[in-house]
DNA sequence: ATGCAATATTTAAACGATTAAATTTATCGT
DNA sequence: ACGATAAATTTAATCGTTTAAATATTGCAT
C-alpha cells in the first residue's frame, strides 16, 4: 500500500540507491548486468520516482507555471494549447494559475485586493512557494507588476503582449503588420471610403492596429478620414452602436464602402447593425474583423478577418522557457518574438470597380 | 540570493524552526509575543514556505491534477474554469495535463502508443510521480482505463461523463432530461413532424439524448417517425448533409416542421442547408441545437438550444475532490452528481397554430 | 517558597531522492 | 602475478519542512 521508493528498488535489485539513481538518470555509468537488473525491477514494480523528493534535492521542479489573466478570455486556451504542445515533448509539466480577472470585475472581494497585488501574490506563490522553474504570463500584461519581478531570478515569459522590461522575454503577434495587410486587402479591392471601429483606445493592441491601418493608407496615398473613426470597446454591442452611428451620420454619398473593426466581435456587431438597416454585407458594405474567433466562421456571410496563430505563440513561449532553463548551452532565441498573422479571406469583402 | 528558509526566520526571530512551523500552521499554541515576533520577521522578509519540502514531509502536495482529454474540446475550458473558481478559495493548486486527444488523431506517434496507455501513463505520472492529491478527469471517459485505476487510493473524479466504477465519482449534466425539455418545447409550440439529427450513435450522450427525446414524444402521445432520424457525427458538415438529405426526401407534406440536432454545430449545419434550399428558419422550419456553444448566439437567427452549466460541473467536481481529501469530517456529497441544464429560447423556433 | 501539573519550546528524526567523497572492484602493462 | 590506475559502487550528507518526544518554562495551590 505504502508507495514504492528507490530503496525498495535498490533492495530488490541488490544494489545501492545511488546505483538505482544512476541508471534512472544516466548520470554515471553502471555495469550492463546491474543496469538491466535495476531496469527489470523498475518495470516489474511500475516504480515512479517521487518528483517531490527529487525536486527538493535538485532544486528543480520541472514545472512551468502558467499565470493566465483569465482562462475564459479569448486567446488563453489557444496559447495554453501551444504551450502544451511543446511541453508534451519535454519532461516539464504545467501548473495552471488562473487570475480570473474577468470574474473579479464583478467581485467585491477583489476590489479590496488590488489586481496588481493579485498578480504579485500569484507570481510570488508560483516562484517561491511552488518553486516552478519558469513562468509564462498569458495576457495583456498592461498592469504594472514590476514591483516584485526584480528579485526573481527565474525566466519569465510574457505571451500575448510585448514586454518592455529587458529581463522579460515576450512573444506576441504582429498587430501592426496584420492591420496593414488587412487594410491593404480592402484597398486592393477598390475601397477608399473605409470606416474604422477601434478597440478601447488606450490599449496597446488598439494603438498598434491603428498604426498599421494608417500605414496602409499612406502607402496607397490615401488619408484615413477621422470622421469615419468610431471608438468601440471590443464588445459586440459597441460594434453595433458604432455602426449605427456611422450609418445615421451618412448620406448616400458619404456612406463607407467598407468598415474595418478591430476585432471580430465588433465586426459582427457592425454586421448586425447593417442588417437591421436593411443593407447587405458585402454588396452594400464590406466588413472585416480581427482575431479569427470561432464565430467569424459561423456568421453569415462568413467574416474576412486576421488569424492570430495562438498556438505558435504558446509554443514559442514554452520553447523559450525551456531553452532558458537549459543553461548556457541552449541558446535563447531572442528577447521579443513577433509571430506573423495572416488575413483569412472569406465572404464579407466585395470587389469594387 | 539563496532563497530564505524557515531556519532564517527562526534565527531572526530567536526561536526554533519548530516554533516557526507552529505559528505558520497554527498547529500548536505559541506565546503571543513570540508569535508576533515570528509573524513580523515573516512579513518583513516576504518568506514563503517551500511547498516542495512541506509536501515531502506531509505527503500532501495540495495539488489537484486535471487530466483533460483535449483542452480545445468544447467543454474543457468551461469545466476548468469551474474548477478554478472553487480551487481559488482553497489552498489547492492545479496541475494541468492535456492528453491532446484531438491532436493525436493526426499524429503517427500516437497510433503506436495506444490512447489507453496514454491515459494510464499520464494518470500514473500524476499520482505516483507528481504526487497530486486527487485527479479530475475531464472528458468523455469512454475509454477503458480500468487497468491502472484499481491500485490508486486517491480520489478520482470524472467531469463531463458518468462513471460506472463505484470508486470513481462523476459529475455530469443531465443529457436525458434536457433532451426531453428541448423536445417538449418544440411540441408545446405545436410541432409534431420533428426530425432528429443525432450525434455519433454509439456515444453515451447521443444515446441519452435520444432516450430523452423519445420520452417527450411518449408523454405527448406522439411517435418519433424513424424515417425522420439521420445520424450525424457532431460536426457542422454532417448537420448540413443530414438536413440536405431530409429536404431531398420530403414532399411538401412530409417536410418536418422542426429539426432537433443533438448539438449546436450540427444545428448550424442544418441551418446552412435550409438557407441553401431557399427556405427560412424559423418560418419554414424550426431548428434547435444542444450545448449552447458561443456560436449559437452569433448565427442568424440566434439558435434555441440547451445550456450546459460547465462551470457548475467543474465547481462541483473540485468540491468533491477537496471534500474527499478533507477526510472523514468533510462529508462527501454523492457518488454521481447530475447538474441540470436549461433550454435557452432564442429565435429559431416558430409557434405553429 | 516549593513542588506539580500544565503549557510552551526545542531537539532531532523523518520524508525520498541526488551526489560528493570514500570505498570497492576491474583492467592492464610489465 | 603485482601494483597502479581507472571504473564502478556504496556511504552518508543534504535539500527544507513537520512533528513526535524530550526538555524547559510557567502558573498555581499549598
Amino acid at each position: 500500500m505504502t508507495p514504492i521508493t528507490i530503496k525498495d528498488i535498490a533492495r530488490e535489485a541488490g544494489v545501492s540507491t545511488a546505483t538505482v539513481s544512476y541508471v534512472i538518470n544516466g548520470s554515471k555509468p553502471v555495469m550492463p548486468e546491474k543496469r538491466q537488473r535495476v531496469l527489470d525491477v523498475i518495470s516489474k514494480t511500475n516504480y515512479q520516482p517521487n518528483r517531490v523528493a527529487k525536486s527538493l534535492r535538485t532544486k528543480k521542479t520541472n514545472i512551468i507555471g502558467i499565470l493566465a489573466e483569465d482562462i475564459l478570455e479569448f486567446p488563453t486556451v489557444g496559447i495554453i494549447n501551444g504551450i502544451s504542445e511543446y511541453i508534451e515533448k519535454t519532461d516539464y509539466n504545467i501548473l495552471l494559475n488562473d487570475l480570473r480577472m474577468l470574474d473579479s470585475l464583478f467581485n467585491q472581494y477583489d476590489q479590496i485586493i488590488h489586481q496588481k497585488d493579485k498578480i504579485n501574490n500569484a507570481l510570488s506563490f508560483l516562484v517561491f512557494g511552488a518553486k516552478v522553474d519558469a513562468v509564462i504570463y498569458v495576457g495583456m500584461f498592461n498592469r504594472d507588476i514590476t514591483g516584485i519581478l526584480s528579485n526573481i531570478n527565474k525566466p519569465i515569459i510574457v505571451a500575448y503582449s510585448t514586454s518592455s522590461d529587458e529581463h522579460i522575454c515576450s512573444v506576441n503577434h504582429d498587430n501592426e503588420n496584420s492591420a496593414t495587410e488587412l487594410t491593404r486587402h480592402l484597398i486592393e479591392n477598390g475601397h477608399k471610403r473605409i470606416a474604422v471601429i477601434t478597440g478601447l483606445a488606450h490599449t496597446a493592441p488598439a494603438q498598434m492596429r491603428l498604426k498599421g491601418i494608417n500605414r496602409a493608407f499612406k502607402e496607397a496615398n490615401l488619408v484615413l478620414d477621422s470622421t469615419m473613426i468610431r471608438n468601440g470597446d471590443w464588445e459586440r454591442a459597441s460594434g453595433y452602436a458604432c455602426m449605427k452611428d456611422l450609418l445615421e451620420h451618412s448620406t448616400r454619398d458619404t456612406l463607407p464602402t467598407a468598415v474595418l473593426a478591430m476585432n471580430d466581435l465588433m465586426a459582427i456587431g457592425a454586421m448586425d447593425a447593417i442588417r437591421d438597416a436593411k443593407l447587405k454585407v458585402p454588396e452594400d458594405i464590406s466588413v472585416v474583423g480581427f482575431d479569427n474567433r470561432n464565430v467569424s466562421n459561423f456568421v453569415f456571410p462568413k467574416l474576412t478577418t486576421v488569424e492570430i496563430d495562438l498556438e505558435a505563440i504558446g509554443y514559442s513561449a514554452a520553447k523559450i522557457a525551456t531553452q532558458k532553463l537549459g543553461g548556457a548551452e541552449g541558446h535563447v532565441d531572442s528577447q521579443n518574438i513577433i509571430i506573423p498573422s495572416k488575413v483569412i479571406m472569406r465572404d464579407t469583402v466585395a470587389r469594387l470597380k
